[in-house]
DNA sequence: AACGACGTCGCAAACGTTTGCGACGTCGTT
DNA sequence: AACGACGTCGCAAACGTTTGCGACGTCGTT
């Protein structure tokens, strides 16, 4: 219960007023070696710590960045976070989490919370159900920068960040057709995300530079778990059309490979899979999941270097620019050799 | 780069003084309806939003509640996670998160910094090196309500949040045994994790309770996929002596059957295993896992509560208590039927 | 006509800092 | 002896709110 003492209490004790204590405390030359001494030492003995809150209101300077992401449980935003927390941690940043549960409306609110605490700056990857972006300008207009990492939006000029999402996709169908495959279904995320157009168009891209006609038929939206066990039906009927199957990321290949196992069909000897994130699961899976592997953390590590390049170069006007990560291929047991 | 409109601005602009702006926005029965609808509908057209920061200050009251966990990258400690968000949000409560890193020393730092940030209460569980306790006694002492899940110290009096780590561990041994095994190594997290020695505890009931004689010779201290890989030797010496083990959480499970399939021994029939945690793992890997549900989400629901009746419950004393909630066992086929 | 009640507002202080500016004393120089 | 330079400190305002208290006007009552 003991409150914890200010600058005014040190002054009142010291006899000597908070202007000198304040200057004593971060060493100003106004400030005479003696007092200087007082006033540290007695700092120290009592734990003196200066008030965050009254800082920032002074300051208005939070050293606080807010981050807005669709979920938490899930593998590669919690590895994006952690990135991020590691440096802005090292830079005297602390990290303020939302969680839009892919919701438009819950974003929005998020980004007025994030405004009304007045956060230096914000890291955020868009919900699948926003399709407005006036909440962000208002970030903007409002002097706080914003950097989005892997689901972004076209029409704001920010800073993002990507794993290679186009590159990515074609050197994994790129890897399908190497072995051998020639019919390759594709499930994909909305197009009107990024990420989904860009590996739409990576598989697009293989299949062309490989000569093999594209077969729109061949294209699925299915991204979740839930979505693979939903579209089971779709899926196994195409079965014995294909050859190859790349998935948009690792749980839905997971569920596609338990769904054809369970209905006789076998990985890789018929049909290939490949993924894409490269998430825990990959070696945990049966059998083990090739795919590509989306550095969550150097994403967040480098989304987190660029917003605070902003936050701390107020000066001239800053040109956005777009961070590209190379992904690599992690060859597993669930392609053919 | 608008800058936020102020209270004082709206005054300055209408001509009439901040604490009358200030009254009229809250509906203050002192002013008179006209003022309120000038002022109401001014606010509204500029978009007025109070200041968190000053707000913060004035109340000294932050309306905001710190985390502190090992690691975010943790199915358990993110869904953790995304229930406190949950409970915390629907409250108006923002959550500020640091990650220990399973590291003492930065824990201490944390706990400071959410200290100096005047959060109104602190959720955490303990990282694996802490031993001492000032930090957190600190909070404490300077009236900051402090609740821990999963990972808390003996010596302190606050509420806790657990799954029945006692109940878990002794029902899966139970089904272990139930289903013939005789012979059962428990691959263990350290004791001085109340956790820890609560599953231990547990696995040596269940054994006495079927008249099994404990023997010493089968607890590892192995509780992470690296440190099976590490024990692997020991592990596989142990394989023609036993015939079920009961590991402390999923991963140490999944790496052990994985080390084990690896050399041959087949799971279930030679030997079952059952993990502990139940996250989306124990669906994903070969064989799907038996384990103890441990419902991350609800323990984050039940401690933010718990936090939340403390801050708003200055009146009188606390008395801590401890929650405890009821694990289920998930059979799936790591084990014998 | 005088007084009290009430409605409506503004002043000022406060939360804990920081910082420009001026005040005061001492010392050395001319 | 007088003046300037310099060292050392405190006052006051500011960040954006909230709130106790008092001020002022108007109206109704006796």
């Amino acid at each position: 219960m003991a409150h914890q003492v200010t600058i005014k209490d040190i002054a009142k004790i010291l006899g000597i007023s908070a202007s000198t204590v304040s200057r004593a405390l971060k060493d100003h030359p106004d400030i005479s070696p003696k007092t200087k001494r007082m006033v540290q030492a007695f700092a120290q003995k009592v734990n003196y710590r200066p008030n965050a809150l009254a800082l920032n209101l002074r300051r208005s300077k939070t050293n606080t960045i807010g981050i807005i992401i669709p979920e938490i449980v899930h593998h590669f935003f919690s590895s994006v976070i952690s990135g991020i927390e590691k440096v802005a941690y090292a830079a005297g940043y602390n990290v303020m989490i939302c969680q839009s549960n892919e919701d438009y409306n819950r974003e929005v609110i998020d980004a007025q919370a994030l405004l009304d605490n007045r956060v230096d700056g914000v890291l955020m990857s868009l919900s699948k159900t926003t399709f407005d972006h006036d909440h962000i300008r208002n970030l903007i207009d409002h002097g706080i920068p914003v950097v989005f990492f892997d689901r972004a939006p076209n029409e704001i000029e920010a800073d993002k960040v990507f794993i290679d999402d186009f590159m990515g996709a074609k050197i994994a169908t790129h890897h399908l057709i190497a072995t051998g495959c020639r019919n390759i279904l594709h499930l994909a995320a909305p197009s009107h995300l990024l990420i989904g157009q860009r590996r739409r168009d990576g598989y697009i891209k293989a299949l062309e530079e490989n000569g093999i006609q594209f077969n729109p038929d061949f294209i699925i939206k299915c991204d979740t778990r839930d979505d693979v066990f939903a579209n089971a039906g779709k899926i196994l009927q195409l079965a014995n059309q294909i050859d190859g199957i790349f998935t948009v990321n690792d749980s839905t290949a997971i569920a596609t490979m338990q769904v054809l196992m369970k209905n006789g069909i076998r990985i890789p000897e018929h049909i290939s899979v490949i993924g894409f994130g490269d998430g825990p699961n990959a070696n945990i899976c049966y059998p083990p999941l090739s795919t590509v592997e989306q550095k969550g953390t150097e994403i967040g590590k480098e989304a987190t270097q660029l917003l605070l390049n902003q936050i701390e170069n107020t000066e001239d006007i800053y040109k956005p620019t777009t961070k590209t990560i190379t992904p690599v291929l992690r060859i597993r047991e669930s392609t053919l050799m």
